[in-house]
DNA sequence: TTTAAATAATACCTGGAGGTATCATTTATG
DNA sequence: CATAAATGATACCTCCAGGTATTATTTAAA
């Protein structure tokens, strides 16, 4: 699933907000219509507050809204304030680096994939995603997991 | 880094094996060249050997041997022989399914990029690997984690 | 000014991946 | 046949991602 689970919730929640940039978004609408549990729901998103990609309000009507601009946030900015420090390394094997002249048959095959997920990851902004709708296509598919706050 | 450790190992190991199908490599030879932790290598190399990509000998002068032609083990087998179920499931943010007919932004494209990887997978056996000698390169860039036995 | 609805902080619980330790079994060889 | 060198089986340890629980703080609005 290449992505932790922290990660993908992370990358749900912010496209999610997406759809509309100006609103004020509760953790509880989140969780109606994410599903993510509601607490770790909760601690998430004041890590991502933290991170500066969304600010909080609080109090009474308080919740969270996108603090940049749709065309300046990335997947991978998304995915650094989660706190995902993974390094997409392009070692098939897993080597920290390769300290060889003479590459293996993987190298430059394994390369063109990280680099394809790197790109990805780079080049897709929230205004991309904003234009097909995802999140709607996201809430309805969490439906699937229905637990009890 | 996309592989969990345990399927690293693996796929370590039996393309340190390819170099020499013939071979019967003891865990201990496999250590001193890889050195994977040695009595999680000696669990992994049971669970290979029951697999059945290896094969073991036991008793003095034991080890074990591939037992299929390089040709016939891709890296999808090593990890599937590896215990590892992952599916490369082709939903961007981790949903099972789509039910929806319109399809986010990411849909497409991450599909070319999880496309990719399987293809690599499927697509590569040892033998490949062998011609280029990776398990040399293996070999050597593992003496950068010095651990002792 | 009190209350209720929201977020913040903090500490704890749990399962499973990765790693250890110990003892049992197999077998070549002197 | 005794020994040493190999693998097999099993049980345990440890850390951390993911998840819970509790209490504190902020603030709109009745
Ligand atoms: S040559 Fe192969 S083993 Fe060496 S760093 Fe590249 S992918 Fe890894
Ligand atoms: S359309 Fe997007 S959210 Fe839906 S399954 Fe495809 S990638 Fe996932």
């Amino acid at each position: 699933m290449i992505f932790c689970k922290t990660t993908e919730y992370a990358l749900r929640i912010m496209s999610y907000m997406a759809m509309n940039e100006k609103k004020l978004y509760s953790a509880n609408n989140i969780y109606e219509n994410l599903r993510i549990p509601f607490r770790y729901l909760r601690k998430q998103l004041t890590i991502l507050s933290k991170s500066g990609l969304i600010f909080s309000v609080q109090g009474k009507n308080g919740g969270y809204r996108l603090s940049k601009n749709l065309s300046e946030i990335s997947l991978l900015d998304i995915i650094h304030a989660a706190g995902d420090n993974q390094i997409y390394n392009e070692c098939f094997f897993g080597f920290q680096s390769c300290a060889f002249k003479k590459k293996c048959a993987l190298h430059y095959k394994w390369e063109v994939v990280i680099e394809s997920i790197n790109n990805v990851l780079i080049s897709t902004t929230l205004e991309e995603l904003k234009k097909t709708g995802t999140p709607d296509c996201i809430s309805k598919n969490s439906l699937i997991f229905t637990k009890n706050k």
